[in-house]
DNA sequence: GCCGGTTACCTTTTT
DNA sequence: GGTAACCGGC
């Protein structure tokens, strides 16, 4: 971080209290013991007050290292923290901040035997997660082949939300799969079996690290009570998305000192399917009595046309939610609402509009198209790449779970993790003659005689096995022993790699690309299971989001973001495409009223991302196969809304569409 | 028995 | 563009 240290003394602070901050803001910033709640509105000035509040709590002399500050991601935390640097000096960039996952592993790491990982452990990504599963999977002998039974993703959301929701398996499988109730039997087994493997081979998932986590303080109070003693104060930013464990590791953390601040907005709830309960804000002072409650209600962002149509859209919903924004910026233009005949009219649209705001002065980077799914975009993209229209994509698929990144960081994670059941599998698997079966035999006989990497490398196969094996060996050779750094091993992977590359996927130059990328990632690390770790607890979450490319990022770039990877956020125009009943909300959410209030949720979500523009576009002739049926209608969240609030679009008026 | 190429089908959101 | 079942060939 190169942040100037700012020579401003600290009742300079205090005196801009005063201008910068409207009054909840401040009451919010100075409130020091106790339990505190903030109702934060969308643009409401939410993370001014929590910038306004770690600088002020630093410069009252509160040790950076025993500020808390939990976040959604570790971006949005290093952002707030960057800020208060600004703001008071470099002090604050020592407040411990990430996201609760990151906490988990941080404290976790210390304490491998109280929590029966005498050796430590790998941290799985989902990916990770679901190889292992189809690993038992067929080795249980379960396939769909003579009954219904889920597939690997599906039996990893059941898991996942059983654990989130703190519900049982079954109550999870009866209620919202009913269709493989036949097979419930089959599935437990199968979870029993997942837990067991992990706990043999040193694996967590990403919800064992909150599970663990919240055992541990639970079953050693004095260890809790030092850890809550660690930390003086905590803060929770979008306390709407968390659940219900991770509510009870905040409780546990409060146990010495009960200054716990969080913040949040129960109408942008949108992570009930990985078990979040936009309850748990309105539960805060249930479970801390005596909590003081703070409203944001002005809105700093948008004009009152964006607001009028984004309380409208919220205003209907079924539950009826604690506030409703103003704002002082009464002018501004009407939101609108444009039909095109298919999803290339919908790209060509946005690509005309966005490049009539950029000649009239609007920067791309003030710009943002948005949408429900990652694939959403892919059309736009095309015409985007046609236009030479630079873009930046954020959301959706992310660089680190494709098929050629994991391959590279299986051969890593060996070096680290010997017994790596699933990578030994991936490696071994890329040899050529070697599939499912042998890798699984290798890695049999190194795991029993606990060999690892060295035995692979002396231990010799049978000539038509050796022949082929020999590269990987020479690989692990060219590693071991040396005194190489992160990128220099990561480099060496890819070159042995490569031609595996040419081999496996048509598209390799692009993908090769990729793993240049990630060698230029491996840089910033001097150790291989922290970027491990950060690959897993905090991937990029796009192929260009990094320190790396944010060096040479003077470009101005257009943003393609998914709703859910937009939060916090906001831009000058927002454009949100496939506004398409049926895609959003998506058909998904149609049968199931509270996931149909979650789209709604998202969609509030979506517009109040906008400062002066707001345009949703829907293509109306979409046959959709699945359903047999034609998608031609906006969503039913902006359907009833009247003209005067949401405007009606014609096509082909892109150039002066404000 | 096992590898590896082929085909049919489906595709939400993220730590 | 990914997954899982299928099948031909060694």
């Amino acid at each position: 971080m190169t942040e100037k240290k700012t020579a401003r003394s600290p009742a300079a602070i205090y005196q801009t209290l005063e201008t910068a901050l409207n009054p909840a803001q401040r009451e919010a910033v100075i409130f020091r013991e106790g339990t505190l709640l903030v109702i934060a509105g969308a643009g409401s000035g939410k993370t001014r007050t929590l910038t306004y509040r770690v600088a002020g709590l630093v410069e009252e002399g509160v040790s950076p290292g025993s500020i808390l500050l939990l976040t959604f991601t570790r971006k949005a935390a290093m952002e707030m923290l960057l800020r208060a640097t600004r703001l008071l000096d470099d002090r604050c960039g020592k407040v411990s901040g990430g996201t609760f996952h990151s906490f988990a592993n941080s404290i976790l790491r210390q304490h491998p035997r109280e929590i029966g990982f005498r050796n430590g452990y790998a941290v799985m990504d989902r990916t990770d997660a679901e190889d292992l599963i189809s690993l038992i999977r067929k080795e249980m002998g379960f396939s769909s082949k003579f009954e219904a039974f889920p597939t690997k993703k599906t039996l990893m959301d059941i898991f996942s939300r059983s654990t989130n929701k703190c519900l049982a398996l079954q109550d999870i499988v009866y209620n919202e799969y009913p269709h493989f109730s036949s097979a419930m039997e089959s599935i437990f087994r199968l979870y029993r079996e997942y837990k067991a493997r992990k706990l043999l081979h040193g694996f967590m998932d990403y919800d064992d690290l909150l599970i663990y986590l919240r055992d541990l303080l639970k079953a050693n109070p004095n260890l809790c009570e030092r850890i809550s003693a660690a930390y003086r104060y905590v803060m929770v930013d979008e306390y709407q998305d968390t659940n219900k464990i991770q509510a009870e590791i905040l409780y546990l953390l409060s146990m010495s000192n009960k200054n716990v601040m969080v913040v949040g907005d129960d109408s942008q709830s949108i992570y009930a399917f990985r078990g979040a309960n936009f309850k748990n804000i309105m539960d805060f002072p249930v479970i801390f009595p005596g909590t003081k409650i703070v409203r944001l209600e002005e809105n700093y962002r948008s004009t009152q046309p964006i607001l009028t149509l984004t309380n409208e859209i919220i205003d209907r919903a079924a539950e009826k939610y604690s506030k409703r924004l103003f704002t002082r910026q009464k002018q501004g233009n009407a939101p609108l609402l444009v039909d095109t005949q298919d999803e290339t009219e919908q790209s060509r649209f946005v690509v005309d509009a966005v490049r009539g705001l950029n000649r009239r002065g609007i920067p791309m980077k003030d710009i943002a198209v948005l949408f429900r799914a990652g694939f959403h975009s892919f059309n736009l993209e095309i015409e985007l790449a046609r236009e030479n229209i630079s873009f930046i994509k954020v959301g959706g698929f992310k660089f680190v779970e494709s098929a050629h990144i994991k391959d590279v960081l299986a051969h890593m994670k060996l070096l680290v993790h010997p017994d790596d059941r699933i990578s030994w599998l991936r490696a071994l698997s890329l040899v050529e003659k070697i599939g499912p079966q042998k890798a699984q035999k290798i890695y049999q006989t190194l795991s029993e005689d606990g060999s690892g990497i060295p035995g692979l490398i002396d231990k010799a196969y049978p000539s038509v096995i050796e022949r082929h094996i020999g590269g990987i060996k020479r690989l692990f050779l060219d590693i071991l022993g040396k005194d190489l750094g992160v990128w220099q091993i990561g480099d060496i992977i890819v070159k042995y790699y490569s031609p595996i590359l040419r081999q496996k996927f048509d598209d390799y130059p692009k993908r090769m690309k990729d793993l240049e990328q990630l060698v230029l990632i491996m840089e910033q690390y001097q150790d291989i299971s922290e970027f491990l770790t950060d690959m897993t607890l905090e991937p990029p979450n796009t192929a260009f989001d990094n320190a790396m490319a944010a060096g040479r990022d003077g470009e101005d770039r257009l943003t393609l973001s998914t709703i859910h990877s937009a939060k916090g956020l906001e831009w000058h125009t927002v454009f949100i495409i496939w506004a398409l009943d049926g895609k959003f909300p998506s058909l998904y959410a149609l049968a199931n009223e509270e996931a149909l209030e979650e789209e709604r949720r998202l969609m509030y979500v979506a517009a109040t991302r906008a400062r002066e523009n707001l345009v949703f576009i829907f293509p109306k002739n979409i046959y959709d196969r699945n359903e047999r049926l034609v998608l031609d209608q906006p969503s039913r969240f902006l359907a009833d809304i009247n003209d005067g609030v949401l405007k009606k679009h014609c096509t082909g008026y892109e150039d002066s569409l404000f």
